[in-house]
DNA sequence: CAAAAAATGATATGGTGTATCATTTTTTAC
DNA sequence: GTAAAAAATGATACACCATATCATTTTTTG
């Protein structure tokens, strides 16, 4: 259970080792993410941040954080959903392969996860079979988690 | 080589058969999604309605016209890219699974395919072992055509 | 410290999609 | 065939996500 300052500081670390600066609004917004449980909206951080800090940021500061934070690798835009959460393995220091996205359809929770590299493979076999080719293996799903199965039950 | 008219009139009798009616408004838009080679925008379709049939039709009904139009399986909705296609099976008989889609990210170019069930199964225990379940089928995939990667090379 | 570069602020605007309610068209039942 | 009910359509306004653009401030660097 790391809390949110273990992890900003770590953030933080990592981000200077190649000379780029967590400043305090991208802490902010970066906060926000790791202290929801779900997907927020830029439009949704812009608010926490008018709330939580009293900061009132426009959207497009908010955008340009989030494109900062996602070149870090700090968090992953969810393009289905238009969403952004922080990624769940900034404490870890080794390098993750490209992440697939659970998202629940009720409960909006989402899970990171990596497919087998097995399964990618098949995938691109039948991809390439009609003369496409995988350019990006971030795929985002449409499910449901235990919980609101069981609910929905 | 289906032309628009044969795929049109099949659909046509596709509807009938259940009772409902592919009036004339919905037969425009779906030409103009049979007539294009890319997925189109529900305001792209508006302009297309507009400029080919002289109909102004308000955005509203193109969504509630293609609302219609999946139901009837004759399109589909591209959640990625927000966009719509028609559905390359309309003049098969027989059903068909929840296609695949491969979006060429450079000319726009679609691919609707059917990824082995294999494939798929897998996936779906990947998905299990974190305690989600997997409601949609349709995977939405970021490509790259044979043509457009050759140029791009 | 001055010039250049990077980041931020502010405003406007574009694109996708829906809510809502009035009106028209089509179905259904008598 | 006609009146009542149901379905489809029209029209307007608005919500939400995202970016373009240009002015201003902050930071870097020589």
């Amino acid at each position: 259970m790391n809390n949110v300052e273990t992890i900003l500081s770590h953030a933080e670390s990592n981000c200077k080792a190649h000379g780029a600066k967590l400043t305090n609004k991208r802490k902010h917004v970066l906060s926000g993410l790791l202290k929801s449980a779900k997907a927020m909206s830029a439009y949704e951080l812009v608010d926490y941040c008018k709330e939580e800090y009293g900061e009132k940021l426009p959207p497009m500061s908010v955008y340009r954080i989030l494109d900062f934070l996602a070149d870090e690798d700090l968090v992953h835009k969810l393009n289905l959903a238009n969403k952004y959460i922080a990624c769940s393995h900034i404490t870890c220091d080794h390098d993750h392969g490209v992440p697939q996205f659970l998202i629940c359809g009720n409960c909006q929770r989402v899970e990171e996860i990596q497919v087998k590299k097995s399964t990618i493979n098949s995938l691109k076999r039948n991809i390439e079979e009609v003369g496409f080719h995988l350019v990006s293996q971030q795929l985002e799903m449409d499910c449901l988690c235990d919980q609101c199965q069981s609910n929905a039950a």
